[in-house]
Parts: structure tokens; sequence; C-alpha cells
DNA sequence: CGCGTGTTCGAAATCGTTTTCTCAAGGGTC
DNA sequence: GACCCTTGAGAAAACGATTTCGAACACGCG
């Protein structure tokens, strides 16, 4: 059987309370008797039953973390970022994962909810315009932070990369290696793929380069896409001699493609990617890509649910924190040195 | 404020206990009140608060999960298929992450215990030898399974693959592929590297080759390792004409050892990894491994930790669930046709 | 009519904490 | 000596469910 309080107070002399009030460094108990009971709390091994701490404080210690997948290194990075954070301060981060399936994801919502957790931690697969499933959250008062993703007109805690300078960027990285026709294969309707959409045109119109109606492709964010949307644009006049992918496996995808349709990678076209995921300089030609920051992202999204969790109910304006990304030039993109 | 069985009762006009039993289907609730207890339960979307359950059940719902990291597709698979067995039966998976560091491990497990997990999950990341630490646990008598890995001289209940019979099966391909001089880029010591050396051994002697004593190298699972281990094996003569990599990670870097240093896959030496990693087919060079059956494994391990949970009380011999490994073979080490 | 039997329900105890309130003892002050 | 304040400790109520046990009632049967 587990040590429970009453067994150290026992075993002490003292009531109950008195252990706890020990245990929570309540200052009307003398020097002597606390540390007789911490002595015998470690001595025993004691560990609180939270499911009963929780039954009366109303709080779990547990903060609910809602992904879309995990195969992309920046969500297990931003996952260990939060764990970091949250750990020391005694909350632990129940993680799951939507399979970029909305309806899953609020199942998962529910599901978290339903194990009351004290805050909510969402890269949401739903799309760019729907952001209305979040205002049960609201009604509920469970405090959340949208990470990665964000809503057309919702107000909400966000932290996330800021994507439209990560399409301006990777834009005018192709222009600077000398792109002329640059292709964009795009995301799915998820603010991340509309910014950084928003990003790349903003880039071409400063640089005076025309758009091309076919120039924007695909609309989803794995290697399979990413290869038979590059198939297409492949056959379009003039064929494109710079693309920026939404993501990495769209990158890989396209560069499949690419290849196997006879072309050098980067000199009859370069590929540009974003989210430096682990394993993008082992491509067969070493992937260009734009970093995520996924640590920097993950670590400020834990402070801020935490933040949120522990505020004495003041609520507050909500933020948003918008990281800059970095770039990352290898071999895919590099045609001037 | 949330929904309480009370407030059900109340409105119903019946007591707690009655619509206890209802939402539990206990017999002796007649048929009329039973109906209108879980209509009612539903107009007001009655949540259990299962921390109060938690607290007299003396059980969780939970299973508590341990894995290594997060970067192989192997450990995302397995986790999905376990959360795919375990949610339906009203059990949530608790995932943390060890990050390869068996301090951490053992902390994540006492974190785990401490929330009161029902069963655990564990893919160890304690060397091969030193299982003592699950000691612990069968004292408590929570019931655990060992994914992937388990331990030299230790009944425990295991799934995982045929390890052995997966150096065989790579180590034979090698073999069938005209490769003699087969070398291998061995993993940490755990029990799959072990095994797989084991099978790499077995697969050489009854070909009738002989082994070479700086053919066996590495040591650990990144690509790192890979890399600076396959630029040792080159230097060695007579060079190998294939290696049987611990897992495509190693592969990835002992791939790149190689065509760096100007050899060709396959034609001067064949590689061949181990888990079908999701970006395997993206290498420079397509990787031939073996897959490690990530679903049926994770679903295997999902169902057993479910029925040791549920068990009533019955200690049963451990259990140990071999799966069958398959042979995936693509550019990196096809020499015939 | 008395008795056993089966059906339907609820009272009470329990799980391990936290929180609030009360109380006793001791010491200082006038 | 009466009063008040401070300090240290505990009693009791709560949190929201489950489980055990017994009560109430109807029914059939001899």
């Amino acid at each position: 059987m587990r040590v429970r309080l009453k067994d150290i107070a026992d075993q002490v002399g003292v009531s109950v309370v008195t252990v706890s009030k020990v245990l929570q460094n309540y200052p009307d108990v003398s020097e002597e008797t606390r540390k007789r009971v911490l002595a015998k709390a470690k001595e025993l091994g004691y560990q609180p039953n939270w499911a009963a701490r929780s039954l009366v404080t109303r709080k779990s210690f547990t903060i609910g973390m809602v992904l879309p997948h995990l195969r992309h290194t920046f969500f297990q990075e931003a996952y260990r970022a939060i764990t970091g954070i949250a750990s020391p301060k005694g909350y632990t981060v129940l993680m799951t994962v939507s399979h970029e399936d909305p309806q899953q994801e609020e199942k998962e919502i529910d599901q978290l909810l339903a194990r009351q957790v004290d805050g909510l931690l969402i890269a949401s697969t739903h799309p760019y315009g729907s952001g209305e499933f979040l205002q049960r959250l609201e009604e509920r008062g469970v405090p959340y932070v949208l990470l990665d993703r964000e809503f057309r007109g919702r107000k909400a805690n966000f932290v996330g990369i800021d994507d439209k300078a990560l399409g301006m960027m990777a834009t005018r990285h192709l222009i600077e290696q000398g792109c002329r026709h640059i292709a964009h294969l795009r995301g799915p309707e998820v603010s991340t793929a509309v910014a950084r959409l928003e990003g790349y045109r903003q880039a071409l119109a400063e640089a005076g380069l025309a758009g091309h109606p076919h120039y924007v492709a695909g609309g989803k964010g794995d290697d399979d896409t990413g290869y038979w949307a590059m198939q297409g644009l492949l056959k379009t006049s003039p064929r494109p001699d710079g693309v920026f992918c939404y993501n990495d496996p769209v990158a890989a995808g396209a560069m499949r493609a690419a290849l196997e349709s006879g072309l050098r990678v980067p000199d009859d076209i370069a590929i540009i990617g974003a989210g430096n995921m682990h394993y993008s300089d082992m491509f067969r030609v070493p992937l260009s890509t734009i970093d995520q920051r996924s640590e920097e992202v993950g670590a400020r999204a834990g402070e801020l649910i935490l933040d949120l969790v522990t505020a004495k109910k003041k609520r507050r304006e909500p933020r948003r924190v918008l990281v800059s990304p970095r770039l990352v030039v290898r071999e895919s993109s590099r045609r001037k040195d």
C-alpha cells in the first residue's frame, strides 16, 4: 500500500493537517515538527496521491497538448522544449496527436478536457478560417495557447514562427541565387501556409518579378503531394528555375520528381524547403531550408501557457509571440558562391 | 461549474447511487429510470470527474509510456498503434521521452508512478545487462511491458521484433547480392543491437564466410556515429563490399561517408539498414532496410498491457511476443536483379 | 395470511487530500 | 490580574465519485 499523509502523521505523532501544511510550506508550523515530518516523509518515500489532491484543488497539474503529427521534427522538438519548461514546475505534459484530422483534434481536446487539464497547447489542423471550435474553450475558461498555427480574425494566445518573414526570406534567397521563374508549392489552408504564400508574393513584388498563375501549386504538406505537384509544375512554360516549398517533406517530394525527370538540382532548378528537419541534409541533394526555431518556439509556448495557468485569474489581452526564422543554405539552392 | 452526478440525480429525481449505477450498466436499475438518467446525462453533457473516480477505484485509466526519443518513426508509429488500442477502451496513454538517458528514464518512470499509471510500456535505454531497475516495478506490482528492447536474464513481458532473425535476414540478403566481405555497424549495448549482431554472425557462419575482427564497428545508433565508423571501416583491408547497419540513421551516416569517399553504392559497397524509416527512400541512394513492423509491434504491446491492466490480479507467466521482420530492398543493396 | 423471493433503489462509508475555522497555551502590557 | 496577541496545532467539512449492504415493495405460493 502506498504511503499516505496519515501514515506520516501517525508515526510522527501529529495530525494529517500538520503534515499537509509542512509539505506545502505553510508558515504556521514550528521548525521542530517541520523537520521531523520532512524526515519521516523522506524515510517512507512519500508521494502525494494526486487524484486526491486534484479532486480538492480542482487542478490537475497537467498541460494538454495536441499536435498534428510527430513526423515533423519541429513538433518533436517543440514538445521536448515544452516539457523542459513544464516539468521543473511540477506540471506534466499530456501529448496527443490528431493525425491532421480536425475531427480527431476536437475529440482529443474533449478527452483532455475530460481529464481536466489546466491548460491546453494546440497546434491545430483546422483550416485557417475556422477557429470557431475554440469558442468552447473560451466558454469553459480553460487557458490555451495556439502553437505554430493561428486563425483568421481570432484573437488568441499564439506562439510561432513569423511565417510571412519566412516566405519572404526563402523567396529572396532564390532571387539572390539568380532564379527568375520562382514557383511556390504551397501548403494546406492553415495560417502558416497562408502567410508563407503572402511572403512569397510580397518578395516577388518587391523584386519586380511577375507572378505566374500556375506557379502556385500543391495544397497539402506531405512528400507525396510535393511529388505530384512538382510533376505538374515541370510541365508549365516557362519551366520554373526555383521552387520555394511549404515545408521539407514537400521539398523532398519535389526533389524526387525533379531528379526523376532528369533535371539537375540546383543548376536547372533550385529548391528550398522550410522547417530544417533533422534529415534535411541526408537527401540526395542536401536541402536548403528555413529553420523554424522549434526549441525557441516550444520554450516560449511553454512559458506562456504556464504563465496563464498559474496566473491569478487575470484575463489579460491575448499575447502573440513571433519568433524570427533563420535561413539554412545547403546544396539544393546554391547556384552562386 | 462542471456537471456532477448529483446534478443529474437531482433533476431526474433519483439518488446519486442510481445514476452511478446506470452509467456503469449495473443490472439493478429499472429500464425506465435508466432511460431517463441516460437522457438527462446526455442533455447536460455529463463528463465524469475522473480524479474522483480515480481516488475511489485506485485506478487512473492511464497507461504510461517511456520512449527513448521520437526521431525514429518506429516509435512514432508504435505510439500511434498503442493509442489506437488503448483509447477505445477508455485508457489514456501518457507518453514521455527519456532522450536515450537511463537516468532520465528512471525519473520519467518515477513521475509516471507518482501519477499512478495503471501500467507501463517501456522502450528502455538501459544497457542490455542492467535490467535491475525493473525490480522496483515488480515490487510495486505495477504491470509493465518492455517494448522493442529487453534485458539479459530477465523474465518480463516483452513485445518486439525478432532481432536475431532481422540480423540474419539482412546479412543473408547481402550474401545473396554477392557480397563476400560483410561488415556490421553495430548499435549500442541494448538487446536489439546484441541480437542483430548475433544474427549477423550466425548468417556469416552458415554461409561459411569468415568474420574479420575489424568488421564489427560502431556502437551508437545515430547518423554521426555511422558516418565516423564507416570512415574507419573503409580503411580496413580488404575493404568491405557490404555493410549491414544497426538502423537507418546509422546507414544514412554510413552512406554519406561512402559517397564522400568516392565509392559507388551499391556497386562498390552495398548498404542495408533496419527500421524502414519514413524517409528511407529519400536518401541520395534509396536505402534498403528491414522493416520493423512498428504498427504490429505497437498494437501487440498495447493489447498485452491492457490485458495485464484489466486482468483479475492473475499473475501469469510473462509473455514474450516476437514479430517477424520484413525485408525491403531498395537501391542501396541491389547488385543483381 | 404468512413467508420467502426477486426487483429496484438509496444510505452510508470510503478514497487521500486541502482548506477553513477554532482553540489552547504562552507571553507581553497596562 | 485582566486583556489581547501571537504561535502552533487539530477538528471538520469538502471535493465527486464507487461500493456494499440493507430497506421497501410487490408477487407468488402453500
